[in-house]
DNA sequence: TCCCACGTTCCGACCAGCGGAACGCCTAGT
DNA sequence: ACTAGGCGTTCCGCTGGTCGGAACGTGGGA
């Protein structure tokens, strides 16, 4: 029965095009994702084999050899295994190599594209903001950031959407501050209006802004969440103000698809 | 990472003395954590064949097989091979399963032993502390802690280990309340003595206390820290006044040691 | 106490996987 | 533009690494 798996090929859902993978090296990984994939913190031999169609045999080879990379742990106590501090290891030497910016550019082009505007991308230092990369449309009116610029975190678009995603504590301690600068005159500058618009933001996932950080533009910003749900960084759409309206607005879905599956690469479920 | 480095080995040479691993899986396994060691975010083919001591069309084959449960990805523009998502997924499930309390038991007994006194692990919950395990020693004069009653995070060895341990922002918050409550006549109540004592302890990594929760009683703690350096839980040695001296501070190094290896298998290098 | 189910070990048959070599592609240097 | 070198990828026949069934030892629950 467990000569099934080799002949068949599939063993569950996925697929057909391998042929050239190694059948041993497969089973390997199919027992480690096993572990994430079970809600229980270990799992003895004779449940993997079941659940995976294999001999008992070949899982407690599999555990061993596993186990010899500290992949899983064995508990002496109870006989069963569990994943081994090797795969923290691994996950975390992902997130330290993560290149943000490769992983978003193509995004960027997309968005740019699609909407024939600006896309950029924004990161956070301390209380303020700068843009790290920019895609610009291929047209005679468009509008260009400036590169590495700080900016205040409550004017604009992909300012507020930082704002509105940071823990609770840090964002009062932001607007606890002596006083709100007013970068142009649509800058909102009272606590009160800026606090109301930042739940709003939260609540539907994007920002908005017209002329808030820069008179006659406009942009909509979408933020890249971490595992723990802090603000990574913020994609944006952005173009001259009389040019927004209902057919950039249509790019939101994009946007919010393409922050979703960003900040799931980095974790966030 | 340390923890590999430390103890085992198996990794850098792959001479065994184990005759019932698989060796294709080693191989692959051993091709993962090469990407973990190395500091290049990719990967290419010859290159892994080289370090590892494979044959190109072995390591090409692994590599597909990794990439068919995405613990790698391939990049199609470069032809090199990255960390995948996957690896991230494990990483989490990792945290996730891990059982504080199963992991320190054994080291709060290997304490109680060696000292004779009670040994004890807390947590904290928002700005309290609460014992959730203790060993006490098999002995008639002992101390034995309440589990589960909140403390405040100024009395005591393992509360002055957790504060001493909080970013610095949350622990003045902290400082800053009202006035700090005195449990007993040795409690520090003076926010500019605690402040001096906070910054002794996480200079030599450990706290002290003489009565200052608990009259007649004194305790030696140190913090769990997670990847981020925040302190998950303390681990104290603790008992009756009168016999703490020289000899119970002898088994410092050890109190380090536990919190250093379970600290690591919480990630922090 | 018994007994079942678990993890572990053993061994011969067999086919999955190895490796050298050949292929096409891309990049850098001239 | 043109070449040369190095890269990732593919091919295919031989072989020894891997598989599975069965037997073993053990420990927890009834």
């Amino acid at each position: 029965m467990a000569t099934r798996a080799a002949q068949d090929g599939a063993v569950a859902a996925p697929s057909e095009d391998n042929g050239k993978l190694i059948a041993s090296v497969e089973r390997a990984l199919d027992v480690l994702l096993l572990f994430v994939r079970s809600e229980r913190p270990d799992l003895g031999v004779t449940e993997i084999a079941r659940d995976l169609g294999l001999s008992k045999a070949v899982v407690h080879r599999l555990l061993m050899t596993l186990a010899s990379r500290r992949l899983v742990d064995a508990d002496p106590a109870t006989r069963r295994y569990r994943l081994g501090s090797a795969s923290l290891t691994i996950g975390a030497a992902y997130l330290d190599r993560i290149d943000l910016t490769g992983l978003v550019t193509p995004h960027l082009r997309d968005l740019s594209s699609a909407t024939q505007e600006t896309a950029t991308m924004s990161v956070r230092s301390d209380w303020h903001r700068v843009y790290v990369t920019q895609i610009v449309p291929e047209r005679e009116v468009r509008m260009e950031v400036a590169i590495g610029r700080p900016f205040p975190l409550h004017a604009g678009g992909s300012s507020k959407a930082f704002l509105a995603h940071l823990p609770e504590d840090e964002r009062e301690r932001y607007l606890a501050q002596a006083h709100l600068a007013a970068l142009t005159e649509r800058t909102i500058v009272d606590t009160e209006a800026l606090r109301a618009d930042i739940e709003a933001i939260r609540r539907r996932g994007y920002a908005m802004s017209l002329g808030e950080r820069q008179a006659g533009a406009a942009s909509i910003a979408a933020p890249i969440l971490d595992r723990d749900g802090e603000p990574v960084a913020v994609i944006s759409v952005c173009g001259p103000a009389e040019r927004f309206g209902p057919r950039v607005e249509a790019v939101v879905p994009q946007l919010l698809a393409v922050t979703g599956a960003v900040s799931r690469a980095l974790g966030r479920d």
